[in-house]
DNA sequence: GAAATATAGTTGCGGGTGCAAATAAATTTC
DNA sequence: GAAATTTATTTGCACCCGCAACTATATTTC
Protein backbone atom coordinates (compact mmCIF):
# COMPACT_ATOMS: atom_id res chain seq x y z
CA UNK A 1 0.00 0.00 0.00
CA UNK A 2 2.65 2.18 1.22
CA UNK A 3 4.95 2.72 -1.11
CA UNK A 4 8.45 5.12 -0.68
CA UNK A 5 9.51 7.41 -3.15
CA UNK A 6 12.50 8.86 -1.87
CA UNK A 7 15.29 7.33 -0.76
CA UNK A 8 14.96 5.04 2.37
CA UNK A 9 16.95 5.44 6.23
CA UNK A 10 18.28 1.88 5.97
CA UNK A 11 21.58 0.61 4.79
CA UNK A 12 20.64 -1.69 1.94
CA UNK A 13 22.49 -4.70 4.16
CA UNK A 14 19.68 -4.32 6.57
CA UNK A 15 17.01 -4.52 3.72
CA UNK A 16 14.58 -5.96 6.11
CA UNK A 17 13.88 -3.21 8.40
CA UNK A 18 12.59 -0.83 5.51
CA UNK A 19 9.37 -1.90 5.36
CA UNK A 20 8.80 -0.47 8.87
CA UNK A 21 6.24 2.78 8.16
CA UNK A 22 7.56 4.01 11.14
CA UNK A 23 11.38 4.51 9.59
CA UNK A 24 9.36 5.69 6.28
CA UNK A 25 7.31 8.41 7.89
CA UNK A 26 10.79 9.09 9.88
CA UNK A 27 12.75 9.87 6.80
CA UNK A 28 9.72 11.60 4.64
CA UNK A 29 9.84 14.35 7.58
CA UNK A 30 13.27 14.52 6.87
CA UNK A 31 12.87 15.30 3.55
CA UNK A 32 9.64 17.27 3.41
CA UNK A 33 11.90 19.35 6.26
CA UNK A 34 14.74 19.89 4.33
CA UNK A 35 12.73 21.04 1.22
CA UNK A 36 10.37 23.36 2.42
CA UNK A 37 13.24 24.81 4.96
CA UNK A 38 15.40 25.29 2.01
CA UNK A 39 13.44 27.15 0.32
CA UNK A 40 11.98 29.68 2.61
CA UNK A 41 15.62 30.44 4.03
CA UNK A 42 16.93 31.03 0.78
CA UNK A 43 13.48 33.14 -0.24
CA UNK A 44 13.51 35.15 3.19
CA UNK A 45 17.07 36.16 2.55
CA UNK A 46 16.40 37.00 -1.28
CA UNK A 47 13.83 39.19 -0.45
CA UNK A 48 16.06 41.12 2.37
CA UNK A 49 13.85 40.74 5.47
CA UNK A 50 14.56 38.87 8.78
CA UNK A 51 16.46 35.43 8.34
CA UNK A 52 13.95 32.45 9.19
CA UNK A 53 16.21 32.19 12.28
CA UNK A 54 15.86 35.14 13.39
CA UNK A 55 11.92 35.52 12.89
CA UNK A 56 12.01 32.37 15.25
CA UNK A 57 13.31 34.45 17.84
CA UNK A 58 11.87 37.66 17.63
CA UNK A 59 7.93 35.21 17.04
CA UNK A 60 8.82 33.79 20.59
CA UNK A 61 9.79 37.09 22.06
CA UNK A 62 6.41 38.37 20.77
CA UNK A 63 4.63 36.24 22.29
CA UNK A 64 6.40 36.21 25.40
CA UNK A 65 4.94 37.82 28.68
CA UNK A 66 5.57 41.39 27.89
CA UNK A 67 7.56 40.44 24.86
CA UNK A 68 10.37 39.65 27.25
CA UNK A 69 12.60 36.78 27.89
CA UNK A 70 15.84 36.05 29.78
CA UNK A 71 18.72 34.59 27.05
CA UNK A 72 18.14 31.03 28.38
CA UNK A 73 14.41 31.04 27.89
CA UNK A 74 15.19 32.22 24.37
CA UNK A 75 17.74 29.55 23.84
CA UNK A 76 15.47 27.25 25.03
CA UNK A 77 12.26 28.01 23.09
CA UNK A 78 13.90 28.33 19.91
CA UNK A 79 16.20 25.06 20.02
CA UNK A 80 19.43 26.80 20.01
CA UNK A 81 22.52 26.42 21.68
CA UNK A 82 23.06 29.33 24.76
CA UNK A 83 26.41 30.31 22.58
CA UNK A 84 24.59 30.48 19.54
CA UNK A 85 21.57 32.49 21.18
CA UNK A 86 24.51 35.09 22.75
CA UNK A 87 25.77 35.60 19.26
CA UNK A 88 22.15 36.31 18.07
CA UNK A 89 21.12 38.62 19.85
CA UNK A 90 24.07 40.31 19.99
CA UNK A 91 23.50 40.80 15.92
CA UNK A 92 19.84 41.93 16.63
CA UNK A 93 20.57 44.39 19.25
CA UNK A 94 23.07 45.81 16.93
CA UNK A 95 19.96 45.69 14.64
CA UNK A 96 17.82 47.82 16.49
CA UNK A 97 15.70 44.89 17.17
CA UNK A 98 15.62 43.94 20.66
CA UNK A 99 17.41 45.23 23.90
CA UNK A 100 19.13 43.05 26.16
CA UNK A 101 19.61 44.49 30.29
CA UNK A 102 21.06 42.98 32.76
CA UNK A 103 18.39 41.91 36.00
CA UNK A 104 18.42 43.91 39.25
CA UNK A 105 17.71 41.34 41.42
CA UNK A 106 19.76 38.52 39.58
CA UNK A 107 22.56 40.36 38.18
CA UNK A 108 23.68 37.18 35.96
CA UNK A 109 20.58 36.94 34.08
CA UNK A 110 19.93 38.92 31.01
CA UNK A 111 16.46 40.18 29.89
CA UNK A 112 15.93 40.56 25.84
CA UNK A 113 12.84 42.45 25.04
CA UNK A 114 11.82 43.08 21.47
CA UNK A 115 11.82 46.68 20.60
CA UNK A 116 8.90 48.09 17.96
CA UNK A 117 11.84 48.73 15.08
CA UNK A 118 11.41 44.35 16.38
CA UNK A 119 7.72 44.21 15.94
CA UNK A 120 7.78 45.89 12.87
CA UNK A 121 10.45 43.46 10.98
CA UNK A 122 8.22 40.79 12.29
CA UNK A 123 5.06 41.98 10.43
CA UNK A 124 6.79 42.92 7.61
CA UNK A 125 8.56 38.86 7.26
CA UNK A 126 5.31 37.36 8.07
CA UNK A 127 4.02 39.08 5.02
CA UNK A 128 6.33 36.99 2.82
CA UNK A 129 6.36 33.83 5.28
CA UNK A 130 2.96 33.06 5.18
CA UNK A 131 2.49 32.70 1.52
CA UNK A 132 5.96 30.67 1.22
CA UNK A 133 4.62 28.34 4.17
CA UNK A 134 1.19 27.79 1.64
CA UNK A 135 3.31 27.41 -1.03
CA UNK A 136 5.88 24.33 -0.03
CA UNK A 137 3.72 22.94 2.77
CA UNK A 138 0.04 23.71 3.78
CA UNK A 139 -1.79 23.75 -0.15
CA UNK A 140 -1.15 20.22 -0.44
CA UNK A 141 -3.29 19.46 2.67
CA UNK A 142 -6.96 19.56 3.14
CA UNK A 143 -7.94 21.65 6.79
CA UNK A 144 -8.97 17.77 7.97
CA UNK A 145 -5.42 16.18 6.93
CA UNK A 146 -3.58 19.07 8.67
CA UNK A 147 -5.45 18.60 12.15
CA UNK A 148 -4.64 14.94 11.90
CA UNK A 149 -1.12 15.51 11.16
CA UNK A 150 -0.88 18.07 13.81
CA UNK A 151 -2.24 15.92 16.63
CA UNK A 152 -0.12 12.93 15.45
CA UNK A 153 2.82 15.45 15.67
CA UNK A 154 1.76 16.61 18.71
CA UNK A 155 2.11 13.43 19.99
CA UNK A 156 5.53 13.16 19.50
CA UNK A 157 6.72 16.38 20.57
CA UNK A 158 4.75 15.78 23.95
CA UNK A 159 6.35 12.63 23.97
CA UNK A 160 10.26 13.52 23.15
CA UNK A 161 9.86 16.86 25.84
CA UNK A 162 9.24 13.88 28.80
CA UNK A 163 11.37 11.92 27.36
CA UNK A 164 14.77 14.44 27.05
CA UNK A 165 13.63 15.93 30.67
CA UNK A 166 14.40 12.19 32.13
CA UNK A 167 17.41 11.48 29.95
CA UNK A 168 18.27 14.48 31.51
CA UNK A 169 17.69 13.65 35.17
CA UNK A 170 19.86 10.33 34.84
CA UNK A 171 22.54 11.66 33.18
CA UNK A 172 23.02 14.28 36.76
CA UNK A 173 22.39 10.98 38.78
CA UNK A 174 25.82 9.00 37.02
CA UNK A 175 28.80 11.12 38.22
CA UNK A 176 27.13 12.70 41.14
CA UNK A 177 25.24 10.17 43.44
CA UNK A 178 26.70 11.93 46.73
CA UNK B 1 -10.82 20.67 19.73
CA UNK B 2 -6.61 21.19 18.58
CA UNK B 3 -5.23 22.66 20.76
CA UNK B 4 -1.23 24.54 20.11
CA UNK B 5 0.99 23.51 23.15
CA UNK B 6 3.82 25.37 21.59
CA UNK B 7 4.99 28.51 20.67
CA UNK B 8 3.40 29.06 17.14
CA UNK B 9 3.70 30.67 13.75
CA UNK B 10 2.24 33.87 13.77
CA UNK B 11 3.35 37.60 15.25
CA UNK B 12 0.47 38.25 17.87
CA UNK B 13 -1.09 41.28 15.71
CA UNK B 14 -1.97 39.22 13.20
CA UNK B 15 -4.27 36.40 15.33
CA UNK B 16 -6.19 35.86 13.15
CA UNK B 17 -4.79 33.32 11.49
CA UNK B 18 -3.72 32.08 14.23
CA UNK B 19 -6.17 28.97 13.78
CA UNK B 20 -5.58 27.90 10.76
CA UNK B 21 -4.53 24.01 11.16
CA UNK B 22 -2.21 24.29 8.56
CA UNK B 23 0.00 26.71 9.88
CA UNK B 24 -0.15 24.56 13.06
CA UNK B 25 0.94 21.48 11.45
CA UNK B 26 3.90 23.44 10.28
CA UNK B 27 4.95 24.76 13.35
CA UNK B 28 4.67 21.09 15.00
CA UNK B 29 6.59 19.85 12.36
CA UNK B 30 9.57 22.33 12.51
CA UNK B 31 9.38 21.89 15.95
CA UNK B 32 9.50 18.11 15.91
CA UNK B 33 12.27 18.11 13.65
CA UNK B 34 14.52 20.06 15.55
CA UNK B 35 13.96 18.25 18.89
CA UNK B 36 14.65 15.57 16.87
CA UNK B 37 17.81 16.77 14.80
CA UNK B 38 19.87 17.76 17.94
CA UNK B 39 19.33 14.76 19.87
CA UNK B 40 20.04 12.03 17.19
CA UNK B 41 23.11 14.68 16.18
CA UNK B 42 24.38 14.78 19.06
CA UNK B 43 24.54 11.24 20.32
CA UNK B 44 25.79 10.09 16.86
CA UNK B 45 28.30 12.52 17.54
CA UNK B 46 29.09 11.59 21.15
CA UNK B 47 29.22 7.83 19.80
CA UNK B 48 32.02 8.80 17.11
CA UNK B 49 30.33 7.60 14.58
CA UNK B 50 29.15 8.94 10.89
CA UNK B 51 27.19 12.44 11.75
CA UNK B 52 23.49 12.58 10.73
CA UNK B 53 25.05 14.17 7.53
CA UNK B 54 27.75 12.39 5.96
CA UNK B 55 25.05 9.20 6.97
CA UNK B 56 22.77 10.42 4.41
CA UNK B 57 25.64 10.98 1.86
CA UNK B 58 26.88 7.24 2.69
CA UNK B 59 23.39 6.19 2.82
CA UNK B 60 22.44 7.74 -0.96
CA UNK B 61 25.49 6.16 -2.50
CA UNK B 62 24.66 2.82 -1.25
CA UNK B 63 21.24 2.88 -2.85
CA UNK B 64 22.21 4.24 -5.90
CA UNK B 65 22.93 1.93 -8.72
CA UNK B 66 26.67 0.64 -8.83
CA UNK B 67 27.36 2.79 -5.62
CA UNK B 68 28.18 5.30 -7.69
CA UNK B 69 26.77 9.25 -8.15
CA UNK B 70 28.63 12.29 -9.46
CA UNK B 71 28.56 15.77 -7.24
CA UNK B 72 25.47 17.22 -8.87
CA UNK B 73 22.82 13.83 -8.32
CA UNK B 74 24.73 13.47 -4.76
CA UNK B 75 23.91 17.28 -3.62
CA UNK B 76 20.62 17.27 -4.98
CA UNK B 77 19.66 13.94 -3.31
CA UNK B 78 20.65 15.28 0.01
CA UNK B 79 19.42 18.44 -0.09
CA UNK B 80 22.86 20.28 -0.07
CA UNK B 81 24.76 22.44 -2.24
CA UNK B 82 27.15 22.09 -4.88
CA UNK B 83 29.71 23.64 -2.86
CA UNK B 84 28.74 21.83 0.38
CA UNK B 85 28.87 18.19 -1.59
CA UNK B 86 32.17 19.73 -2.58
CA UNK B 87 33.93 19.69 0.40
CA UNK B 88 32.19 17.27 2.27
CA UNK B 89 33.13 14.80 -0.52
CA UNK B 90 36.98 15.59 -0.20
CA UNK B 91 36.27 15.23 3.80
CA UNK B 92 35.15 11.52 2.89
CA UNK B 93 37.76 10.60 0.75
CA UNK B 94 40.32 11.78 2.91
CA UNK B 95 38.55 9.81 5.56
CA UNK B 96 38.61 6.86 3.10
CA UNK B 97 34.91 6.48 3.15
CA UNK B 98 34.52 7.08 -0.75
CA UNK B 99 36.72 7.63 -3.35
CA UNK B 100 35.90 9.96 -6.37
CA UNK B 101 36.88 10.39 -10.17
CA UNK B 102 36.80 11.83 -13.10
CA UNK B 103 34.73 10.77 -15.75
CA UNK B 104 36.14 9.41 -19.08
CA UNK B 105 33.74 10.76 -21.47
CA UNK B 106 33.16 13.52 -20.15
CA UNK B 107 36.04 15.34 -18.15
CA UNK B 108 33.46 18.02 -15.78
CA UNK B 109 31.84 15.29 -14.44
CA UNK B 110 33.07 13.43 -10.99
CA UNK B 111 31.82 9.86 -9.82
CA UNK B 112 31.63 9.16 -6.01
CA UNK B 113 32.20 5.36 -4.95
CA UNK B 114 31.30 4.06 -1.55
CA UNK B 115 34.25 2.18 -0.12
CA UNK B 116 34.25 -1.36 1.96
CA UNK B 117 35.39 0.71 4.58
CA UNK B 118 32.41 3.45 3.87
CA UNK B 119 29.91 0.45 3.79
CA UNK B 120 30.87 -0.54 7.12
CA UNK B 121 31.05 2.57 8.63
CA UNK B 122 27.33 2.73 7.23
CA UNK B 123 26.13 0.04 8.97
CA UNK B 124 28.04 0.58 12.16
CA UNK B 125 26.42 4.10 12.31
CA UNK B 126 22.98 2.61 11.55
CA UNK B 127 23.17 0.26 14.58
CA UNK B 128 23.15 3.49 17.13
CA UNK B 129 20.65 5.40 14.66
CA UNK B 130 18.03 3.16 14.26
CA UNK B 131 17.10 3.23 18.41
CA UNK B 132 17.47 6.77 18.16
CA UNK B 133 14.98 7.22 15.59
CA UNK B 134 12.87 5.16 17.26
CA UNK B 135 13.20 7.24 20.85
CA UNK B 136 12.71 10.44 19.43
CA UNK B 137 10.02 9.51 17.24
CA UNK B 138 8.83 6.03 16.26
CA UNK B 139 7.79 4.81 19.63
CA UNK B 140 5.35 7.65 19.73
CA UNK B 141 3.25 6.27 16.22
CA UNK B 142 1.01 3.12 15.63
CA UNK B 143 1.92 1.82 13.10
CA UNK B 144 -1.75 3.03 11.08
CA UNK B 145 -0.33 6.19 12.64
CA UNK B 146 2.71 6.10 10.95
CA UNK B 147 1.31 4.94 7.50
CA UNK B 148 -1.62 7.85 7.70
CA UNK B 149 1.97 10.21 8.62
CA UNK B 150 3.55 9.13 5.62
CA UNK B 151 0.60 9.62 3.20
CA UNK B 152 0.61 13.30 4.18
CA UNK B 153 4.09 13.70 3.95
CA UNK B 154 4.25 12.12 0.75
CA UNK B 155 1.46 14.30 -0.83
CA UNK B 156 3.79 17.11 0.28
CA UNK B 157 6.55 16.14 -0.88
CA UNK B 158 4.91 15.04 -3.75
CA UNK B 159 3.64 18.70 -4.33
CA UNK B 160 6.60 20.64 -4.04
CA UNK B 161 8.49 19.01 -6.10
CA UNK B 162 6.88 19.79 -9.06
CA UNK B 163 6.18 22.95 -7.64
CA UNK B 164 10.01 23.26 -7.72
CA UNK B 165 10.37 22.01 -11.07
CA UNK B 166 7.68 24.48 -12.09
CA UNK B 167 10.02 27.51 -10.20
CA UNK B 168 13.03 26.32 -12.00
CA UNK B 169 11.54 26.82 -15.77
CA UNK B 170 9.81 30.04 -14.98
CA UNK B 171 12.95 31.91 -13.43
CA UNK B 172 14.73 30.49 -16.45
CA UNK B 173 12.45 32.32 -18.92
CA UNK B 174 12.24 35.80 -17.40
CA UNK B 175 15.90 37.13 -18.50
CA UNK B 176 16.22 34.88 -21.71
CA UNK B 177 13.39 34.62 -23.82
CA UNK B 178 15.42 34.75 -26.83
C1' DG C 1 31.64 35.86 56.38
C1' DA C 2 35.27 33.81 53.42
C1' DA C 3 35.94 29.71 50.61
C1' DA C 4 33.73 26.42 47.85
C1' DT C 5 30.11 25.53 44.77
C1' DA C 6 26.48 26.49 41.50
C1' DT C 7 24.29 29.22 37.87
C1' DA C 8 23.85 32.56 33.65
C1' DG C 9 25.94 34.04 29.95
C1' DT C 10 29.97 34.92 26.75
C1' DT C 11 34.16 33.77 24.04
C1' DG C 12 37.90 30.82 21.66
C1' DC C 13 38.10 27.45 18.45
C1' DG C 14 37.31 24.12 14.96
C1' DG C 15 34.18 23.10 11.62
C1' DG C 16 30.22 23.41 8.37
C1' DT C 17 27.32 26.27 4.85
C1' DG C 18 25.65 28.99 0.85
C1' DC C 19 26.43 32.47 -2.61
C1' DA C 20 29.12 34.34 -6.03
C1' DA C 21 33.30 34.19 -8.58
C1' DA C 22 36.74 31.24 -10.53
C1' DT C 23 38.34 27.10 -12.99
C1' DA C 24 38.02 23.30 -16.16
C1' DA C 25 35.96 20.81 -19.70
C1' DA C 26 32.37 20.27 -23.28
C1' DT C 27 29.37 22.31 -26.88
C1' DT C 28 27.71 25.76 -29.97
C1' DT C 29 28.23 29.60 -33.04
C1' DC C 30 29.85 31.84 -37.01
C1' DG D 1 38.20 25.57 -36.08
C1' DA D 2 38.78 29.51 -32.87
C1' DA D 3 35.76 32.38 -29.99
C1' DA D 4 31.74 32.52 -27.29
C1' DT D 5 28.69 29.98 -24.45
C1' DT D 6 27.18 26.35 -21.40
C1' DT D 7 27.90 22.86 -17.88
C1' DA D 8 30.21 20.51 -13.68
C1' DT D 9 32.72 21.34 -9.97
C1' DT D 10 35.73 23.90 -6.76
C1' DT D 11 37.40 27.95 -4.05
C1' DG D 12 37.11 32.71 -1.60
C1' DC D 13 34.52 34.84 1.59
C1' DA D 14 31.53 36.01 5.19
C1' DC D 15 28.73 33.97 8.46
C1' DC D 16 26.50 30.64 11.77
C1' DC D 17 26.90 26.84 15.05
C1' DG D 18 28.06 23.78 19.19
C1' DC D 19 31.29 22.35 22.65
C1' DA D 20 34.39 23.36 26.13
C1' DA D 21 36.69 26.77 28.71
C1' DC D 22 36.13 31.17 30.81
C1' DT D 23 34.00 35.28 33.37
C1' DA D 24 30.76 37.22 36.40
C1' DT D 25 27.37 36.88 39.81
C1' DA D 26 24.72 34.42 43.39
C1' DT D 27 24.23 30.72 46.87
C1' DT D 28 25.83 27.29 50.08
C1' DT D 29 28.97 25.45 53.37
C1' DC D 30 31.60 25.44 57.49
Amino acid sequence: MLRLTYHSVVPAAAVETLTDPRQVAWRLLLTVHAHAYRRIDADLQRAGVLSFDDYDVLLTLNEAENETLRMSELAEAVLLSNSGMSRRVAALVTAGLVTRKQSEHDGRVFRVKLTAKGRKALDATWKLYKPLIDDVFSRFLTEKEAIVMSELLQKILHGTGLERHRDLLEMGMTDAPK
